[in-house]
DNA sequence: TCTGGGGTCCTAGGACCC
DNA sequence: TCTGGGGTCCTAGGACCC
């Protein structure tokens, strides 16, 4: 039996336990740059904002009705999210944290209600950490996602043709067989995990349209007519586990760092510093896994919305000499990969660092001339030194020249215009209670 | 004017091997 | 009636997730 406990519209969440006007309201929250809603209170939803939407759409449509947009503030939701995991780890023996606002547990062995177990989890959530959220429960990963669904739909949508006693907590082995079918035929074919926008037109097509329907299928069939994939989920819904929880998650296979820019780049030097930027950002990020990649993949491509704009789209491989998550030879491999693909005459919109071949720092291959010297590994002690006071001093505090000096020269940094304070990871975004 | 970022997995096809 | 067979590795692209 597994529990998926999810986060209800969490980073909307996040943001009115610190600024509690926002209830109530419809609030948003913008990817990077402000480009589009990622998150949505239920008061937007019900204003119709689409997950995805456009922001500028958002406002085109719906002119000034009162909804708050914000940037996305990752740090906070991050800091939010290790709290809530830290809860939601005690209500089973085994968690995998499948994304920040989302995790599995296995409730394997658990004896007496374990919807009872559940309510009193989010209560203690809602109350230690202020996020609203919601449980489902049930024999595969899969129908634990369907039963979330629903018991958020409950919630949210009281008296709309559920069976009562969904709200919140649902429970889909608890429930009769017929109320259960009775459920599966409300519910849409592309709210099942895994199957997509693509997937969920090809199965209405045909004739699968709800979830009743999709677990009737015969895997064989599943699998000849879709793939693998389709064949697992339709087994999954018959309740035959295929995918087990994955509780020691093994080493990324990749790192990246990618963004689009806040104004359109045409000329070389705005970009080498960017990819210096991202590159040094993703060997940070490397460094903090204990990872080192083998090969550097950069690309730049221009607009694709702008369709009336000639367009270019390119990416290079750089193999680095020897494994390394050091951010100078990273950042040297990626400007060497943007000097490939770099040809003038197109507005550039987005540029990327992804390091790939990824393996364990620990057991790379020494070198003689490096064991040698004396003192040690200079290089690793260098980039050790650079992450301590980076870490102390804030990120930034060092950085390669090649990223530029900041200022107005950085034109290219992406928008950001109503990002709320760091209010738990940051000493001077610390919020002050005021009395009376 | 304004359309995200960071991942994983699967499949098909080509190159190459003996 | 016919172009060998069997295998691996790599890459690009598609689809999905949040």
């Amino acid at each position: 039996m597994y529990a998926l406990l999810d986060g209800n519209n969490f980073y909307v969440s996040c943001e009115r336990v610190f600024r509690p006007s926002l209830r109530g309201r419809p609030v948003i929250v913008l990817s990077n740059n402000d480009g589009c809603a990622i998150a949505r209170s239920n008061e937007a939803k019900a204003l119709g904002i689409a997950m995805a939407e456009p922001w500028h759409q958002v406002r085109q449509r719906l002119g000034d009705a009162g909804v708050v947009a914000l940037s996305a503030n990752f740090t906070l939701y991050g800091d939010m999210s290790s709290r809530m995991m830290s809860l939601a780890a005690g209500l089973g023996p085994a968690q995998e944290i499948y994304s920040i606002d989302e995790c599995f547990v296995d409730l394997g062995g658990l004896r007496g209600d374990l919807r009872a177990r559940a309510q009193r989890l989010r209560e203690r959530i809602h109350q230690w950490i202020g996020v609203p959220s919601c449980v489902g429960i049930a024999p595969t990963k899969t129908l634990a996602k369907l039963a979330n669904h629903i018991a958020k739909d409950a919630e949210r949508r009281p008296g709309h043709s559920y069976p009562a006693g969904l709200a919140g907590v649902c429970d889909l082995g608890t429930l009769p067989p017929s109320d259960l079918d009775a459920l599966l035929a409300l519910t849409d074919v592309g709210e099942v995990w895994g199957i997509g926008r693509r997937l969920g037109a090809q199965l209405r097509e045909a004739g699968v349209a709800n979830v009743l329907q999709l677990r009737a299928l015969d895997p064989a069939l599943a699998r000849r007519r879709w793939s693998v994939v389709v064949e697992r989920t339709v087994r999954e819904l018959q309740g035959q586990p295929c995918v087990a929880l994955d509780d020691q998650p093994g080493p990324r296979k990749e790192v990246s760092c990618t963004r689009a820019f806040g104004v359109a780049v045409d000329t070389l030097a705005p970009l080498e510093e960017a990819v210096s930027e991202y590159a040094s950002r993703a060997a940070f990020k490397l460094r903090e896994d204990g990872s080192a990649a083998a090969q550097v993949l950069t690309f730049i491509h221009t607009n694709p919305f702008r369709r009336w704009e000639k367009q270019y789209s390119r990416a290079a491989t750089v193999p680095l000499r020897r494994p390394s998550a050091e951010t100078g030879p990273i950042v040297q491999a990626a400007l060497r990969g943007l000097r490939q693909v770099w040809k003038p005459g197109f507005r550039i919109h987005k540029a990327g660092v992804i390091l790939l071949d990824l393996q364990d720092a620990a057991v790379q291959q020494g070198e003689l001339a490096l064991e040698a010297e004396p003192g040690g590994r200079p290089r690793e002690r260098l980039a050790q030194a650079l992450d301590q006071i980076n870490d102390r001093w804030g990120r930034g505090t060092l950085q390669v020249a090649s990223a530029g000096l900041g200022g107005e020269a950085r034109s290219w940094t992406m928008k950001q215009q109503w990002r709320t304070p760091h209010y738990t990871t940051s000493w001077d975004d610390l919020p002050v209670a005021h009395a009376g």
